[in-house]
RNA sequence: GGCGAGGUAGCUCAGUUGGUUAGAGCACAGGACUCAUAAGCCUGGGGUCGGCGGUUCGAAUCCGCCCCUCGCUACCA
């Protein structure tokens, strides 16, 4: 009965410290994993990183480590960022498991067997600094020696023997695989890129390398290793078992749901991945999602014009909730989206602190003063009542519909503006002023407004697990009650037990620091 | 250069197939209230909708030209 929903992240390469486009990926994938869990999904969320290529294995020698050792350090930080983040991934791969080794084995082989590698020379104009083959027309010359236009770093003529994967002949099927299915990347206008991209010819990849040997060897010829993106993407079947396609995991989660990346990733994503799985005879993902980047105050974030966000330090200085919410209201999912300190703690202040923390604190404190502390039960309520729970329920579809869309944006503003309405209902209903006057009617409020927060709560815990999770917990709502399936159902909450105390849910953020 | 996206209030953006006084949030100013984290609620100012021209009874919305910003343009991930 319960549907199976696979999402990924991109498996992070770890030469260097996690950023903020990293968090941002890992974000975004778990709010859509625990939604689909609210939803009543058995979900499978997948992250990860990708350990092998020339550039760890330098710093490795650099560091004068075993290359294995130092990508045991260096994941361990993507690994540790999961809980920092407050991830609810159900694996962690890397690509230096013995698991993703043998799935990439075996796509290797069915790839042979389908013949679609061949092996040839690969040459071109090389820069040893720049680790990238340059163009004819990317090069120039001066003072007789061969350089790179972009940067400049002198180039050399290098041959070198590889293994093609026929990427050139999956141009029809790509093309027609997109058109049939409008939604596969995602948002429309980079699936147009990609479209206009693989419509101007696709030349054949290389798929392996001999300059250097930390990778999987190709089976067949060892002084090969496979081509770290080939390795890489392999990853989201290895976590299933993939070699074994009658294992339960496999046969329950591919193909995927939705691939999580950033847009600098998307024609690995878009054009080499699906290829390679026709090649190898396998399902394609349903779904490639491309998120823009995270720009610090307009501007891409970079050392020399320190505008460096680590995600670290803001988690920090603010918190994990705060920083998920934050990102997903202010940059709308698919766009470039500039953040900044100063919206971080204005959103802070108004949407978290002022309006969603302040109704928590002035209903639960009030029922503590006013009603024995707890709920008043389901009783008198009048026509504004009703229509005041009725909405959020009857938005319900709009809601998910939202979530299936990856319109982040829109859902988060949606739940919002329903805690804005909870807010007005309250002043406007003015229980304070019925204590004496008519205690029903101000039950009648209560239990209204105590059940709005229990639907908002839960329809921001995908968001902000922590607070919601503190709120729902004040009125003693259990963690298997925490699901879409909880706000449909009328008069469901604990009439009998006393609230638990709320502290103050999000402190407000001082201007002068 | 080629292809594509976009330029709407101080800031971030929404504006459905062209139709009455162009909207929201934040910021700013004023008001009434007090349950609450001096929070919340109400009211208000502020826009020649990038520029010019055209189609139309009517254009932010359609067409043409121009100006500006950004993305993609193959093997670093």
């Amino acid at each position: 009965m319960s549907k199976n929903f696979y999402i990924t992240t991109p498996i992070y390469y770890p030469s260097g410290k996690p950023h903020m486009g990293h968090a941002y990926s890992s974000i975004v994938a778990d709010i859509f994993a625990r939604f689909k869990r609210l939803e009543g999904c058995n979900v499978l969320f997948l992250t990860g990183t990708d350990e092998h290529g020339q550039k760890i294995q330098k710093e490795a020698e650099k560091n004068n480590k075993d290359p294995k050792k130092f990508c045991d350090e260096i994941s361990e930080t993507f690994r540790s960022l999961t809980k920092i983040l407050n991830l609810t991934n159900n694996d962690f791969i890397r690509t230096t498991e013995i698991r993703h080794s043998k799935s990439v084995n075996e796509i290797w082989k069915r790839l042979i067997k389908s013949g679609d590698i061949y092996l040839d020379k690969y040459s071109g104009w090389y820069s040893v600094s720049d680790e990238a083959y340059y163009d004819k027309d990317e090069i120039e010359e001066q003072n007789g020696k061969k350089i790179s236009k972009t940067s400049g770093s002198s180039v050399e003529w290098v041959e070198e023997e590889s293994y093609f994967f026929k990427l050139s002949a999956f141009q029809k099927k790509l093309l027609d695989h997109y058109k049939k299915n409008e939604d596969f990347i995602l948002p429309h206008s980079r699936k147009n890129e990609v479209v206009k991209f693989v419509e101007k010819g696709l030349k054949d990849l290389s798929i392996s390398r001999t300059s250097f040997s930390w990778g999987i060897p190709v089976p067949e010829n060892k002084k090969h290793v496979i081509y770290v993106w080939l390795d890489a993407l392999t990853n989201y079947l290895s976590a299933l078992n993939f070699p074994n396609t009658k294992d339960e995991k496999y046969k329950s989660f591919w193909p995927a749901d939705v691939h999580i990346i950033g847009k600098d990733i998307l024609r690995f994503h878009a054009v080499y991945w699906p290829a390679f799985l026709f090649a190898a005879n396998l399902p394609l993902p349903k779904k490639i999602f491309g998120h823009g980047w995270i720009l610090s105050n307009e501007k891409k974030m970079s050392k020399s014009l320190g505008n460096i966000l680590d995600p670290i330090q803001v988690i920090k200085d603010y918190g994990i909730d705060q920083l998920r919410y934050y990102l997903i209201k202010e940059v709308s999912l698919g766009n470039d989206g500039s953040i900044s300190m100063e919206n971080l703690k204005n959103c802070i202040n108004n949407d978290l602190a002022n309006n969603y923390g302040n109704l928590c604190q002035r209903v639960f404190s009030f029922i503590k003063k006013n009603c024995d502390n707890k709920i008043p039960a389901r009783n008198n309520l009048k026509d504004g009542d009703i229509k005041l729970i009725e909405n959020i329920k009857e938005n319900i579809p709009k809601l998910i519909d939202h979530i299936n869309k990856q319109n982040l944006n829109e859902y988060v503003k949606m739940v919002v503006n329903f805690s804005f309405e909870a807010n007005k209902y309250f002043n406007d209903s003015e229980p304070w002023a019925l204590k004496k006057k008519d205690p029903k009617r101000m039950h009648a409020i209560l239990h209204t407004i105590v059940e709005q927060i229990k639907n908002i709560s839960i329809l921001l815990n995908p968001i902000m697990p922590i607070a919601t999770k503190k709120v729902l917990d004040t009125i003693n709502l259990s963690d298997k009650e925490i699901s879409i399936n909880n706000i449909l159902k009328d008069n469901n909450l604990d009439y009998n037990s006393e609230l638990k105390d709320l502290n103050i849910l999000f402190k407000k953020i001082e201007n002068d620091n």
